[in-house]
DNA sequence: GCCCGAAGCTAATGCGCATTAGTCGAGGGA
DNA sequence: TCCCTCGACTAATGCGCATTAGCTTCGGGC
């Protein structure tokens, strides 16, 4: 048998003992002096001059492995999207927030391990076991509306420190981090107000996600600070639109605006359908932005309209999202437990929103 | 004393023990159950199931500290970048590579871990040992031209297994991958060459990386194919510029024009400045491309030109890469050694290329 | 002269796992 | 009956390091 088996890195590489034997003391010591001698024992300034020269002549460098080993954590966090792949796009909106998990990660102190639907061990999205894998991290960010909840409960359940980019009351003792959008809708909402209109219409997708139910809200909220309990309740006040959006015609938009609308305001979605369709049927119906009517987007514009005229709206400040969330997840892992979850959004003036044309009562 | 093996547990992490007493079995039989049992020791099927099970049911996940430090292998490859690896500038990114290297590197059963080299205000900035947390990994992918070099050197020199993702031949015993700048550049030049240009400049920054001088290289040597040697050698065949490229002025562009040239060719770079100054004095002249003259770009075009017409060049095929490279690292893992180290890129028609304006040899 | 405490070290232990030597009982052959 | 093998496990050990509980000296204080 080869002694050494599978290691072909061994070659050489110096240890802690070995630095000992050249500087004539223990491994203890070595530890020590290496380690900066935290725990303040008394050491011969000599000793430490012999032991530092003897590393640096071996050019011993610490096993990380068996430092992370004894210090019992391994100073990693986990990422978890459960897409089939890593996000793939640039544009996608998980790459923004992903900046800022790196960067505060980094600034930590922490390293960052990659989990997909697709990891290995044939954990595929199937797998009731396929979430245990980031127990290999000392903590993890989980993204994206899909996570299985049962298997999150659990891990949450054994304490394991997790924390969930984006709202997510219902799991029970799950941390979240969030954009504020209920305050940020409420506020593009009061814009248009200021601006004169007094009959906006939300148009968002028909999907229960907090992050269109917030929105919602924000909308609703705004709308009876202006037009009483009465307009936040009213339906015809948001549109639920489909995937895609058939439903959002130029003729739709004109019947609207005879009804004395001036104003639209679009959620953003991952495919930014709705701003989408009500762009395109605004512009076949031949109106002009904002002239003819406002526009506002909550939210950001798909990538391939960001050249265009930037909407009025706000900015969901993704990279500070996920720096938030790693902030969460550290002070969970060093015991303190709450944080703010709520992360603001700036307002975005854009130019896509104006006074409403004349009085159209 | 506060007690603190207790206090690790109930933060989730069961460890073999753990299994071992649910399932009534000692810890050695749940190593050998879980790790294949590779030494052939004699196992009750019954045994088997119920050690599986409590693992399952606990959650079980081996530590990788542990596991390599006692086996010297761990299933963890590691991607490391001395800048951010999701930078802020889209531009310049890394995404589609890790999207390579994500996919392969779970088609062959590992998990990837980000080391964070610098990070702005990050902890560890500038710190000597910063590469030495990749030892953590069985072996370490590595991205960016400023890999700290002495660093490399040392861990190659150790037998650690590591890849560098783009042409680095200086460093003696480094294995890595690229893309055949070379053949692609001579592809594109044989293009323009067969369309009837005779006069084609070459655009590159004042940066003496490979991928510059390899897009160089290719670029005069298939100018040596239709023109001769002399050719080839023609100082004024080939520009730097600086960045920003100042130097791309219309009048740079007409007065090439006026000596005979019909086709510019620009490199491509982290900040696309030469495909930008190009494609900005060209405009700003009055030009028309491609029938007042041909452009091409040895690479993508950034981001925010990625909606104008395609360019003709080719595309760097980073996904390939990133698989090619994990596929390099592995078998360096497995013994065996070589695997070809060039990525051959996609010719891309594009729109930017014709024929040469009448004949004005 | 004896005890005490500080200075300056080192032996021993354990982190979680893989691996190597056993151990133990149930047959089987002689 | 005794020994030996074989099947099915477990005790013990070590990976490289950090940490903790000891040891020695040596110099005062009384």
């Amino acid at each position: 048998m080869a002694e050494k088996g599978p290691s072909r890195q061994r070659r050489g590489r110096p240890r802690q003992a070995e630095v000992a034997r050249l500087a004539g003391v223990s491994q203890t010591t070595v530890s020590l002096v290496l380690g900066g001698n935290k725990q303040g024992i008394a050491l011969h300034e000599d000793t430490r001059a012999r032991v530092l020269a003897a590393a640096r002549e071996l050019g011993y460098v610490p096993d990380p492995a068996a430092r992370r080993l004894a210090a019992a954590r391994n100073n990693l966090l986990g990422v978890f999207s459960f897409t089939a792949t890593f996000p793939t796009a640039v544009e996608h909106s998980y790459y923004p927030i992903l900046v800022g998990v790196e960067q505060e990660a980094a600034a930590q102190g922490y390293d960052l391990v990659l989990f997909t639907g697709s990891s290995p061990g044939g954990a595929q999205a199937g797998d009731p076991g396929a979430l245990n894998r980031v127990r290999l991290a000392d903590g993890c960010l989980f993204l994206g509306r899909h996570v299985p909840d049962d298997q999150l409960r659990k891990l949450v359940a054994d304490g394991y420190p997790a924390v969930h980019i984006g709202r997510r009351d219902e799991l029970e003792g799950l941390a979240w981090v969030g954009a504020d959008y209920v305050a940020a809708s409420a506020e593009v909402v009061r814009r248009l107000s200021g601006l004169g209109h007094r009959r906006i219409v939300l148009v968002r997708e028909d999907d229960d996600a907090p992050a269109s139910t917030d929105r919602e809200h924000g909308f609703r909220t705004a709308l009876a600070e202006y037009a009483g309990p009465r307009a936040a309740d009213d339906p015809s006040a948001v549109v639920r639109t489909t995937h895609p959006a058939d439903d959002i015609t130029p003729g739709w938009v004109r019947d609207r605006l005879a009804e004395g609308v001036t104003a639209f305001v679009a959620e953003e979605t991952d495919s930014g359908a709705a701003w989408r369709a009500l762009h395109a049927a605004v512009a076949a119906a031949g109106l002009d932005v904002p002239d003819d009517l406002s526009l506002a987007l909550l939210g950001s514009p798909p990538a391939d309209l960001a050249a265009a005229r930037p909407p009025t709206g706000f900015d969901i400040p993704r990279a500070e999202l996920g720096a938030a969330a790693v902030r969460m997840l550290t002070a969970q892992l060093s015991g303190e437990e709450h944080t703010e979850p709520l992360v603001a959004c700036g307002f975005r003036a854009g130019s896509t929103a104006g006074p409403p044309p004349g009085r159209t009562g």
